[in-house]
Formats: structure tokens, sequence, C-alpha cells
DNA sequence: GCTTCACATAAGCGTGTGCTTATCTGTTGC
DNA sequence: GCAACAGATAAGCACACGCTTATGTGAAGC
């Protein structure tokens, strides 16, 4: 399954914070590493996963290899979540923000 | 984090399966187990998981525990994915759609 | 060609997760 | 009160996960 991939790759905060950093531009896996208080081989097991699930890309420049987010397992969690769409409460002022932001 | 506790319960294959379900409607545990190959503890544990998530909501209603999604829930879920939203392709047919529908 | 560097892979280990069976708690209806 | 039922909790177990250290692979640069 996909989505098992997806959520069991987010299960994990610093794959969350590996793949919020990359959201920010692509990045090699040194670059990811710094202010990150993690090993190498940790470093590479955990772009390995999200690589997996599909949220991130990775293309070889040299003897580096530059990573990024993958727009298509973002699309595929949007999908996902959309089935959920109906109990999205109003009420959450942040949310209606992000409503506006998404029409366009 | 708030956000550990929702992918963690999302990761979950069996734990989807019941939030899908109860998207379709409120229901007890015991509604919940038909057609789902669970033990009774498996369940209830599950169902903890997903309430400790903010996912699902519980009511007594006398001997029985009605369950419902929580909208909470589905609104963190909807936050976090915002923040990656500049990288949904536009390329997906069923996204647009989606973004349609979220459009009211 | 050989060293250096960026990264991947292998093997091992402690911990977390999801299941099971057994048992407890609380409510209903006689 | 007590039997029947819905559900929660406890304990134990097999397995997955994330980390570590050690080693492998491939490109860069002299």
């Amino acid at each position: 399954m996909v989505e098992d991939d997806i959520f069991r790759a987010l299960a994990d905060p610093t794959r969350r914070a590996i793949f919020e950093k990359l959201a920010g531009g692509s990045m090699n896996a040194s670059a990811l590493r710094q202010g990150m208080a993690i090993s190498q081989p940790a470093m590479s097991q955990h772009l390995a996963v999200l690589r997996g699930a599909g949220l991130v890309r990775e293309a070889r420049q040299g003897r580096f290899v530059n990573y990024d987010v993958d727009p298509e397992g973002v699309a595929l969690i949007a999908q996902w979540l959309a089935k959920y769409r109906t109990y999205w409460p109003a009420r959450i002022d942040a949310l209606k923000v992000v409503l506006k932001e998404m029409d366009q």
C-alpha cells in the first residue's frame, strides 16, 4: 500500500524534520545533517525511507546526491486527506486562510 | 508532539481502515469489528491510539461506546499539509477536482 | 593510480508496536 | 442480586524500527 509507506515514513519525527528542511529547498545529505545531531548512516537510511514512500526524490550530481520534495507524494497525502474534508471544522481560523491560499 | 501521535496512529493500515469506516458515520466498537477479522481487545487498543492522537472521539451510550471522527485531528493534518502546498503538482487531475471542492 | 570525500549498505542491538489470551469494569434486564 | 453483554486493561510474545559501528561503492582531484 502506498499510503502505508507514506504514513509510516512520516511517523518518525526525525524524518518529518528532514522533509520539512527539504521543503525549504533541495539539499544534499551532508547539508541536511547540519544542526541535526544525526549520524551519516542514519540520515542515509531516513532518506531511503522517504524516497521509498515517494515523498522525496534524489538526483546524483557528481559525488553528491541532491534531494528534494517529491510533489507526487505530497499530492497523495492531499488526495487521502480530501476523503475527510467534510470533517474539517469551519471554526478553525488558520484553516480558513489555508483554504483561501489553496484556491488559485 | 501532536503530529507524532497523528502520523504514528495513521501508520497502521488497520487503524486507517477503522478511521475510514468511522468517516462513513459514527459507530460503536462492536459495529466497527464487523467484517474486519480483528479481535475485540485489538479493536479497543486501536481505538485508544486513534483517540490519543485526537483523530477520533468517544461518547458513552449505556454500555456501548460510540466513536466518531474528530474534526480537530483532521484539521491538524490539513494544517500540516498546508505547509507543503507549493509542491502540489497541477497536472494531477484528481487533485484539481479536490481543490475545487475545497473552495467554498 | 591513489587518496579523499559523499553516500550507501551490512550487521547487531535495544526498544516500540500490534497481536494474542486472560481477566477486570461497568451497564442492562430479568 | 445476578447473568449476559460491551468494552477496557494486563501480560506476554514475535516482529519491526531506528540507532550504532564497520565496511563498501563510486566520483573528484592531485
